[in-house]
RNA sequence: GCCGGGAUGGCGAAAUUGGCAGACGCAGCGGACUUAAAAUCCGCAGGGCUCAAAAGGCCUGUGGGGGUUCGAUUCCCCCUCCCGGCACCA
């Protein structure tokens, strides 16, 4: 790097230039190049006298180039980062590549470039995209997961959670989209049943051998933790709930009824265990309910063509209803089986059916069905002609609805029990408690707790991810690779086609070794990772991401994570359940081995909205996408920026127009020529004095127009700070400096070209102007760096204090008072800021359009909000 | 069905604790500058009625209906529509 090229361009003070008009594209490529050349201002290392803040952006995929969505990602966090470092913060603030993944497979098949090269050159591009709209990333820190460097640690922790029966091997049936040609996780479907990536493919299940991730081992945890969990939005923490689908209930154990007719039910067993949440209604289950795929249905349609026919019905529809995403409005169809089972609570005699409605990857794929307390139920018996029977009645204060039959189903928890034996007159919560201990008790169930969570399948079909560390032996069966031979390196030359499963299975040198226990040969797995392991822990790998020895040191990330994790993580919410959670178990599991100290890996999340043209998704086919590289062009980075800031709050979506964009540019424009036609030429020779003392010095004298716009100064810095340390609503932020900077020009205007101008005007000015400056930096920083250099400022503005504001000096010394006459606005009065209540309400009462409208009432109330208005009610 | 978010001028939006609805910007209109245009600077602007016009005055207005209050975009109840998530989850 020449060294002496950076600093000459460093120490002169340029001429202020004579043209007014702003050239974003000739001072930002300027400072493109400046920022490269000395790129370790942005690079942070702990320090325990400091203050650490770590605020991170989601990692983008390298798809090809950014998108606006991205850039009105990172210019969220990129103005937070730069008003935290100018806030005294050691800042961590990385950025790198969720780079292994499908599209880089698709490429190669249809333009025949070997993944590797496709995604290191999108990477490229894209980074060059980021240098170039000016984001301060520590680049030194840079991850790419699809590098051995970091892939290595994947499979690490993968060897690890194996060790500790965390990582497991089982057939069972999958999600396998056709155009991906791989399995997919629960997460990776949409609630239509459609894939993530082609939202018009619906996934199909296939039976095959996965690996699995005991993230339901954390189930609780994750849910729990939720709660401590203040700073992430409601909406994401309420999908994750939803999604682990946590449900308190009881196991029950059905005896088949061996009648003399029957010889029982071989293999399958001799009951059949329901799970329910509502077991204070058993006294009046009137039937059991089998998905047709429970084993005991599969062993009895064995038996019986007939059944088996209707039951293959069943199962179809049921198929059909998932794949149409539309399983909630299945109408529900069953077939008696013709045998019973045996309530233990009342050993009732009862008819076993099999119901498309019931599902087998649910509870245990059985239930007992109470029609007049459950809404399914009524509507099934209904159909089928089964009995009803009430157990529950409604508890109320009214001694007329209490114990009055209340309209079936009913299904509240609120109720009493009868016809239900020695537990008839208990309250429903109350017998849940008991019936369960009674069932535990006598060894027929127990208390249980049910997920809707379950294991992540992260076996993929394809070539471009991690490959699992994992070997099978004729002779030792599942052998663990070892850890001294890790990296096991992603082969190169491989032939990528969306058919005949995974593509490394036909590459022998890699699917072809000896087995480290016996010696003898063995085949290695040869399906890779799901990509959102490699996200799951990449925000811990840039607290250390050249470590060799370990994906990153302990006491580093201990240090930028500090007890709570991330100080700020912004993104999409469409990663709300996959990223998100995955992450979060990551962190446990981390925890469990002794890595790192903090259970959540983020203390806050923002999710931003998204952005959107002519009210609908940016998208190729509608043809409304806009383009970064166009907009950088055209208007230059700041106002790209700066506009995706402005034009809605940022957890809003954001309707892009491009006339606000180039008003915008305008606004730039406006900055910039106050800059050039109002220098400054008397700055102070000495630093500006601490705030105070120069506010002191300058109350008194200023004339009035002068002390005006010195109070919208403080009351700008004000608002401004406030909102970064609060709500994020950066459109009003900016709103405030467009408003000082009206009011600047107001002011040159009125006043600083008469003899008014006296020194401390002068001063002021140079003090306005450079806050002004101050404060654009987070949100427009090439502008702000050029003006920086215009006043003669040496020092980096990346690290200058950030202005504070002086609550006397931002505080109306005057008051515009509005008069309502019972509750109409009707006048306005103007007093002194320090009023008394009666000296308002005087002054209204002596105001000639107050007197006019209350003239021949009375004034019966009158009401003084300090500050605010006052409010007379007449009569 | 359940959960979360939303609905304010022609448009994006603001109103931070119940106190002047529409800040700021876009589009629009008018003026200044200019041979002209662009650029720039200044001004007007929710809707309606009144007034010859202007100033002014009056009425009305934050998805709809009701309530609490001196006062409601803001709090409470009911309803409509839009966006997102979950869904015969037993």
């Amino acid at each position: 790097m020449p060294q002496e090229e950076k600093s000459e361009t460093t120490i002169t003070r340029p001429e202020r230039p004579n043209d007014e008009r702003y050239d974003a594209q000739r001072v930002e490529s300027k400072w493109t190049e400046r920022w490269q050349q000395d790129a370790s201002i942005y690079a942070a290392e702990p320090d325990s006298a400091k203050k650490k803040f770590y605020v991170l952006e989601m990692l983008p995929y390298p798809s090809g180039a950014l998108h606006m969505g991205h850039v009105r990602n990172y210019s969220i966090g990129d103005a937070l980062a730069r008003y935290m470092w100018m806030s005294g913060y050691n800042v961590l603030h990385p950025m790198g590549w969720d780079s292994f993944g499908l599209p880089a497979e698709n490429a190669a098949i249809s333009a025949n470039v070997p993944p590797r090269e496709w995604t290191l050159r999108n990477i490229a591009n894209m980074k060059a995209q980021m240098k170039r709209l000016g984001f301060a990333y520590d680049w030194s820190r840079e991850v790419t997961t699809c590098f051995p460097e970091y892939y290595r640690w994947n499979q690490w922790f993968f060897l690890k959670l194996y060790e500790r029966g965390l990582a497991y091997r089982k057939k069972s049936k999958v999600n396998w989209c056709p155009k991906c040609a791989t399995v997919l996780a629960n997460e990776q479907v949409l609630s239509n049943g459609c894939c993530w990536r082609h939202e018009d493919t619906v996934v199909e299940q296939r039976e095959l051998e996965q690996w699995f991730l005991r993230i339901t081992n954390y189930a609780d945890e994750l849910l729990r933790d939720l709660e401590r969990l203040p700073g992430w939005p409601e909406k994401v923490r309420t999908m994750q709930r939803n999604w682990i689908g946590r449900s308190e209930g009881t196991l029950v154990d059905f005896k088949l009824d061996y009648g003399p007719e029957h010889k029982g039910f071989g293999p399958a067993g001799s009951t059949i265990t329901v799970f329910t949440t509502r077991i204070d209604t058993i006294f009046g289950a009137t039937s059991v309910q089998l998905a047709p795929e429970h084993p005991i249905v599969i062993d009895l349609a064995a038996k019986n063509p007939d059944l088996r026919a209707k039951v293959d019905q069943l199962i179809a529809e049921q198929r059909k209803a998932k794949e149409a995403g539309d399983i909630g409005e299945i109408e529900k169809h069953g077939v008696p089986t013709g045998r019973y089972a045996i309530n233990p609570f009342n050993n009732e005699r009862i008819p076993i059916w099999v119901a498309n409605y019931i599902l087998m990857d649910y509870g245990t794929g059985a239930i007992m069905s109470v029609p007049a307390h459950d809404d399914r139920d009524y509507e099934f018996a209904e159909k089928y002609g089964l009995e009803i029977r009430l157990v529950i009645l409604p508890i109320s204060n009214d001694p007329e609805e209490t114990m009055a039959e209340p309209p079936l189903p009913f299904t509240t928890h609120d109720g009493m029990l009868i016809n239900s034996g020695i537990y008839s007159g208990m309250a429903c919560d109350a017998a849940i408690k008991k019936l369960a201990e009674f069932a535990e008790q006598k060894g027929i169930g127990k208390a249980t707790v049910t997920y809707r969570l379950k294991d992540w399948g992260i076996s993929r079909q394809r070539y471009w991810g991690t490959p699992i560390p994992m070997l099978y032996c004729a002779k030792d069966g599942i052998v663990p690779v070892p850890e001294k031979d890790l990296p096991v390196i992603l082969p190169d030359k491989v032939e990528i086609t969306l058919t005949g499963g995974s593509p490394l299975a036909r590459v022998p040198e890699f699917a072809n070794v000896t087995c480290p226990r016996c010696g003898g040969p063995a085949r290695r797995e040869t399906d890779t990772m799901d990509t959102f392991v490699d996200s799951s822990w990449y925000f811990y790998r840039y607290c250390d991401a050249r470590n060799d020895r370990a994906p990153f040191d302990s006491k580093i990330a201990q240090y930028w994570f500090g007890e709570k994790g991330i100080d700020q993580y912004i993104g999409g919410v469409e990663h709300a359940i996959l990223h998100l959670i995955y992450s979060r178990f990551w962190t446990k599991f981390m925890r469990d081995i002794g890595l790192i100290t903090n259970d959540e890996p983020v203390e806050r999340l923002f999710t931003q909205g998204m952005v959107i043209k002519d009210g609908a998704k940016m998208s190729k086919s509608l043809g409304n996408v806009v383009s970064p590289d166009e907009m950088v062009a055209r208007y230059g980075a700041d106002a790209a920026r700066l506009y995706s800031l402005f034009a809605a709050p940022p957890d809003r979506d954001l309707d892009w127009q491009d006339s606000g964009i180039e008003g915008i540019q305008r606004f730039l424009g406006r900055v910039y020529r106050f800059f050039v036609r109002y220098p400054v030429e008397t700055l102070p020779a000495t630093p500006l004095q601490p705030r105070q003392e120069t506010s002191a010095s300058q109350a008194a004298p200023l004339c009035p127009q002068a002390r005006a716009l010195q109070r919208k100064l403080h009351q700008t810095i004000k608002r401004v700070s406030d909102d970064f340390q609060g709500r994020w609503h950066f459109n009003t932020c900016i709103s405030a400096i467009m408003e000082l900077l009206n009011a600047m020009y107001g002011y040159e205007d009125s006043v600083a070209q008469s003899s008014a101008k006296g020194e401390n005007e002068t001063r002021l000015l140079a003090e306005v102007q450079r806050d002004v400056v101050l404060m654009l930096a987070p949100f427009a920083p090439y502008l702000a760096h050029e003006l920086w250099e215009m006043m003669g400022e040496k020092s980096s503005l990346l690290k200058a204090s950030w202005p504070k504001y002086d609550p006397e000096l931002a505080k109306e010394e005057e008051l515009e008072i509005p008069v309502q006459i019972s509750g109409k606005l009707r006048s306005k009065v103007v007093v002194p800021a320090d009023s008394t209540e009666e000296f308002v309400i005087e002054r209204a009462l002596a105001d000639e359009k107050v007197k006019a409208t209350i003239a021949g009432k009375q004034v019966i109330k009158k009401i003084y909000v300090p500050g605010k208005m006052v409010n007379l009610v007449v009569k």
